[in-house]
DNA sequence: ACCTGAACACCGTTCAAGT
DNA sequence: ACCTGAACACCGTTCAAGT
């Protein structure tokens, strides 16, 4: 890829980043997102072939904190406290990009999403917790990751959907993980 | 409102729900739907100012099988019997109505939604499931029908997006149960 | 190779003109 | 009072013309 045209998709996606977290991506239109970028539309379909491919690379950064958040809810603390570090975590990760939660959840196991890979990822840290709260007898039989996918991204999506507070989402999150627990 | 005026309302409504429950609300143009019934586009902003009024008007139906619906989960069973039937029950007649679950969901305590109406409906359906649960002392402490609103919304928008089957959908509930009742 | 910007198609909504 | 349908505004996307 030439060095101008590089620069212009750098741009575009830390320009595009800023405008989707604050009013979602269904508020923010390609034409101002190419104004905001100074580009003309074309370019911005020649880098992006759709709206939906944009907001995939605006929600790139994501995916590198995931596992970051994984390993740091797994170092420490009770099986509860270790699920309830990665739920929350997970949940606050997401309602930072607004319609996130909802797009990632909607898309796992369809493997032509443009989010594919994104929900691999989520799947694969679920899948992370889920191993290690197993190894210490604490997951209650019946449960898979693709079930903690759905549940916490449903949580998440209602979080990022009402704008709520911490406070409102933690009993949500006390009631998920009674509920994945044994008892 | 003049008898020709009331057919014409009568008759959207009738010619839009099938159209909406198939597709999808977004998919469903107010074009499509003004031809199918035979009206002109202003005939219809005529009677529902915006699209999302046309969609809580196709909603309706659905308001009044929610009552009885709880009528029927609080009839007989253990506490968690009854808990379940309502929790599946509810994911189920949201789920024949293509994105209700998230829109009901997403307006839950927003007073100026044309939702608003809905929201308070299935409010109080949870309320009535939360009272008999609570005088059963089934209900663990901290628990509230808005909490459990968020919690089956999210699950139920999440069955409904992915269009998931009841044998996926199952599971996800006895988390929820497991997590609402007392250990 | 990459960029520009006019143009297209589609859709929610409005409104002047009719009955 | 109610209806019609042309028209508007907006937006995702494309493409011929340029460098």
């Amino acid at each position: 890829m030439r060095a101008d045209a590089q620069r212009n998709r750098d741009r575009i996606v830390e320009v595009a980043r800023p405008l989707i977290r604050a009013r979602g991506i269904d508020a923010v239109s390609m034409d101002e997102i190419a104004k905001a970028a100074e580009v003309g539309p074309g370019t911005l379909y020649r880098h992006f072939p759709t709206k939906e491919a944009l907001y995939d690379a605006v929600l790139e950064a994501w995916i590198l904190q995931v596992n970051d958040v994984v390993d740091k809810a797994l170092t420490s603390g009770t099986p509860r406290e270790q699920l309830l570090s990665w739920l929350s975590s997970y949940v606050e990760l997401l309602t930072a990009h607004k319609g996130g939660a909802a797009r990632i959840t909607a898309s796992l196991g369809d493997p032509g999403s443009p989010y594919a890979t994104k929900c691999d990822t989520y799947l694969n840290a679920n899948k992370r917790v889920l191993d290690r709260l197993t190894e210490a007898q604490a997951i209650r039989p019946g449960i898979d990751a693709m079930q903690m996918c759905r549940l916490v991204g449903g949580v998440a999506a209602v979080a990022d959907n009402s704008e709520l507070e911490v406070a409102a989402i933690t009993p949500m999150l006390d009631v998920l993980a009674d509920g994945i627990l044994v008892r």
